[in-house]
RNA sequence: CGCGGGGUAGAGCAGUCUGGUAGCUCGUCGGGCUCAUAACCCGGAGGUCGUUGGUUCGAAUCCUUCCCCCGCAA
């Protein structure tokens, strides 16, 4: 392992994304001190413990771990650690203000400031139909996401993308960035310039009501809502009263006449539905209660009866 | 004991309420039609109906034990 520097790092993070940073770092020789991240949440129907990939990560490198309740009350750790630098990226806690104006602190953030502020800026620009996003590297202020910006890199969103697929391009870009600045940054010895305030614009986290998917809009609505939710947290449809959870989709040219909503049926392993007189193709699907299932397996059982029925 | 759904041929499902020698779509194998086909027609193989015990002349179906999967809620 090369030694990059000896100014010392605590890195604070959460989910996937977060954990791939971090293995990044270690991998490029950093001294990362300590690792901060969300306790151990009870997940799933038999409520077992689960640690974040960033904890699970942090423990196979023998990293110390903390995991504050509440990182507002409870932060005199860091102090007594007392990092050069600070990097957070997606860690789901408001950082108090203290840390933040004794210490150098990074965050990573997975958009083209000012543009998207918030917690699921990957999720809202896919909905939002934009066909590029990024990552900023900034500092960290007492506002969410509005510190000054160090350097920020685009990256495409095509037509195909899901969120999923977007992460992992906004990831490597992340890194790659990274890489290639970390060493000044750690330095403090990089410019960075204030976001202009005025163009802000934000991506609040995805809840219950986002994962609802109505057919009764606009074709690139309905589209880019439903890819914008796979693989996580995916979304829904109605139709007869059932929740069918969507968990592939596919974009097409082909029109029809059918009113929007309706299950035309099956073509090339994909489950058509209209949508302003257009095709939207389904290719993987879930009932509640059932596996998830491709469209052909979906229409030799249970589609079936669905066809001609519409989706609300 | 948080609420609910499900485990039936390789796959997806029906049948369970109202017990009586297991069915649909797809796949697979063979044959036919066709210039040709993922299209169409004919035929075949493939299931001790998740597990345990019980009720019954008889259980996929009713009662019981346990295991596994999934949705919601947290």
């Amino acid at each position: 392992m090369k030694s990059v520097t000896n100014r010392t790092i605590l890195f604070m993070g959460t989910p996937y994304f977060a954990q791939v940073v971090l293995r990044s770092l270690i991998n490029e020789g950093y001294k990362i001190i300590a690792v901060v991240t969300q306790p151990d949440k009870p997940v799933g129907r038999k409520h077992q413990l689960e640690q974040s990939p960033v904890k699970e990560l942090a423990r196979q490198s023998q990293l110390p771990v903390f995991q504050p309740l509440k990182i507002r009350e409870d932060y005199q750790f860091i102090i007594d650690i007392n990092p050069d630098l600070i990097i957070t990226c997606a860690y789901g806690q408001i950082i108090p203000s203290v840390i933040i104006s004794n210490y150098l602190c990074i965050n990573i953030h997975a958009s083209l400031l000012p543009e998207l502020r918030g917690g699921a800026p990957m999720h809202r620009a896919i909905m939002n139909g934009r066909q590029q996003t990024g990552i900023t590297l900034m500092k960290m202020a007492k506002k969410m996401d509005d510190g000054d910006i160090i350097i920020q890199e685009s990256v495409d969103i095509t037509l195909e993308d899901t969120v999923s697929s977007l992460q992992e391009k906004l990831i490597d870009c992340a890194c790659r960035m990274l890489e290639k600045n970390l060493p000044l940054i750690v330095e403090d010895r990089i410019p960075s310039h204030p976001q202009d305030h005025s163009l802000a614009t934000f991506g609040y986290n995805i809840s219950k009501d986002d994962e609802f998917i109505s057919f009764q809009r606009p074709y690139m609505t309905v589209y880019n809502h439903i890819r914008a939710l796979i693989s996580w947290p995916i979304g829904y449809g109605i139709i007869k009263d059932q929740k069918i959870k969507l968990h592939g989709v596919c974009y097409s040219d082909l029109p029809t006449d059918e009113p929007d909503g309706t299950l035309i049926g099956l073509v090339d392993n994909q489950i058509q539905i209209a949508v302003e007189h257009r095709i939207i193709g389904i290719t993987q699907l879930q009932v509640e209660g059932r596996n998830i299932v491709s469209a052909t397996d979906f229409m030799n059982g249970l589609g079936k009866q669905l066809i001609n029925q519409r989706f609300k």
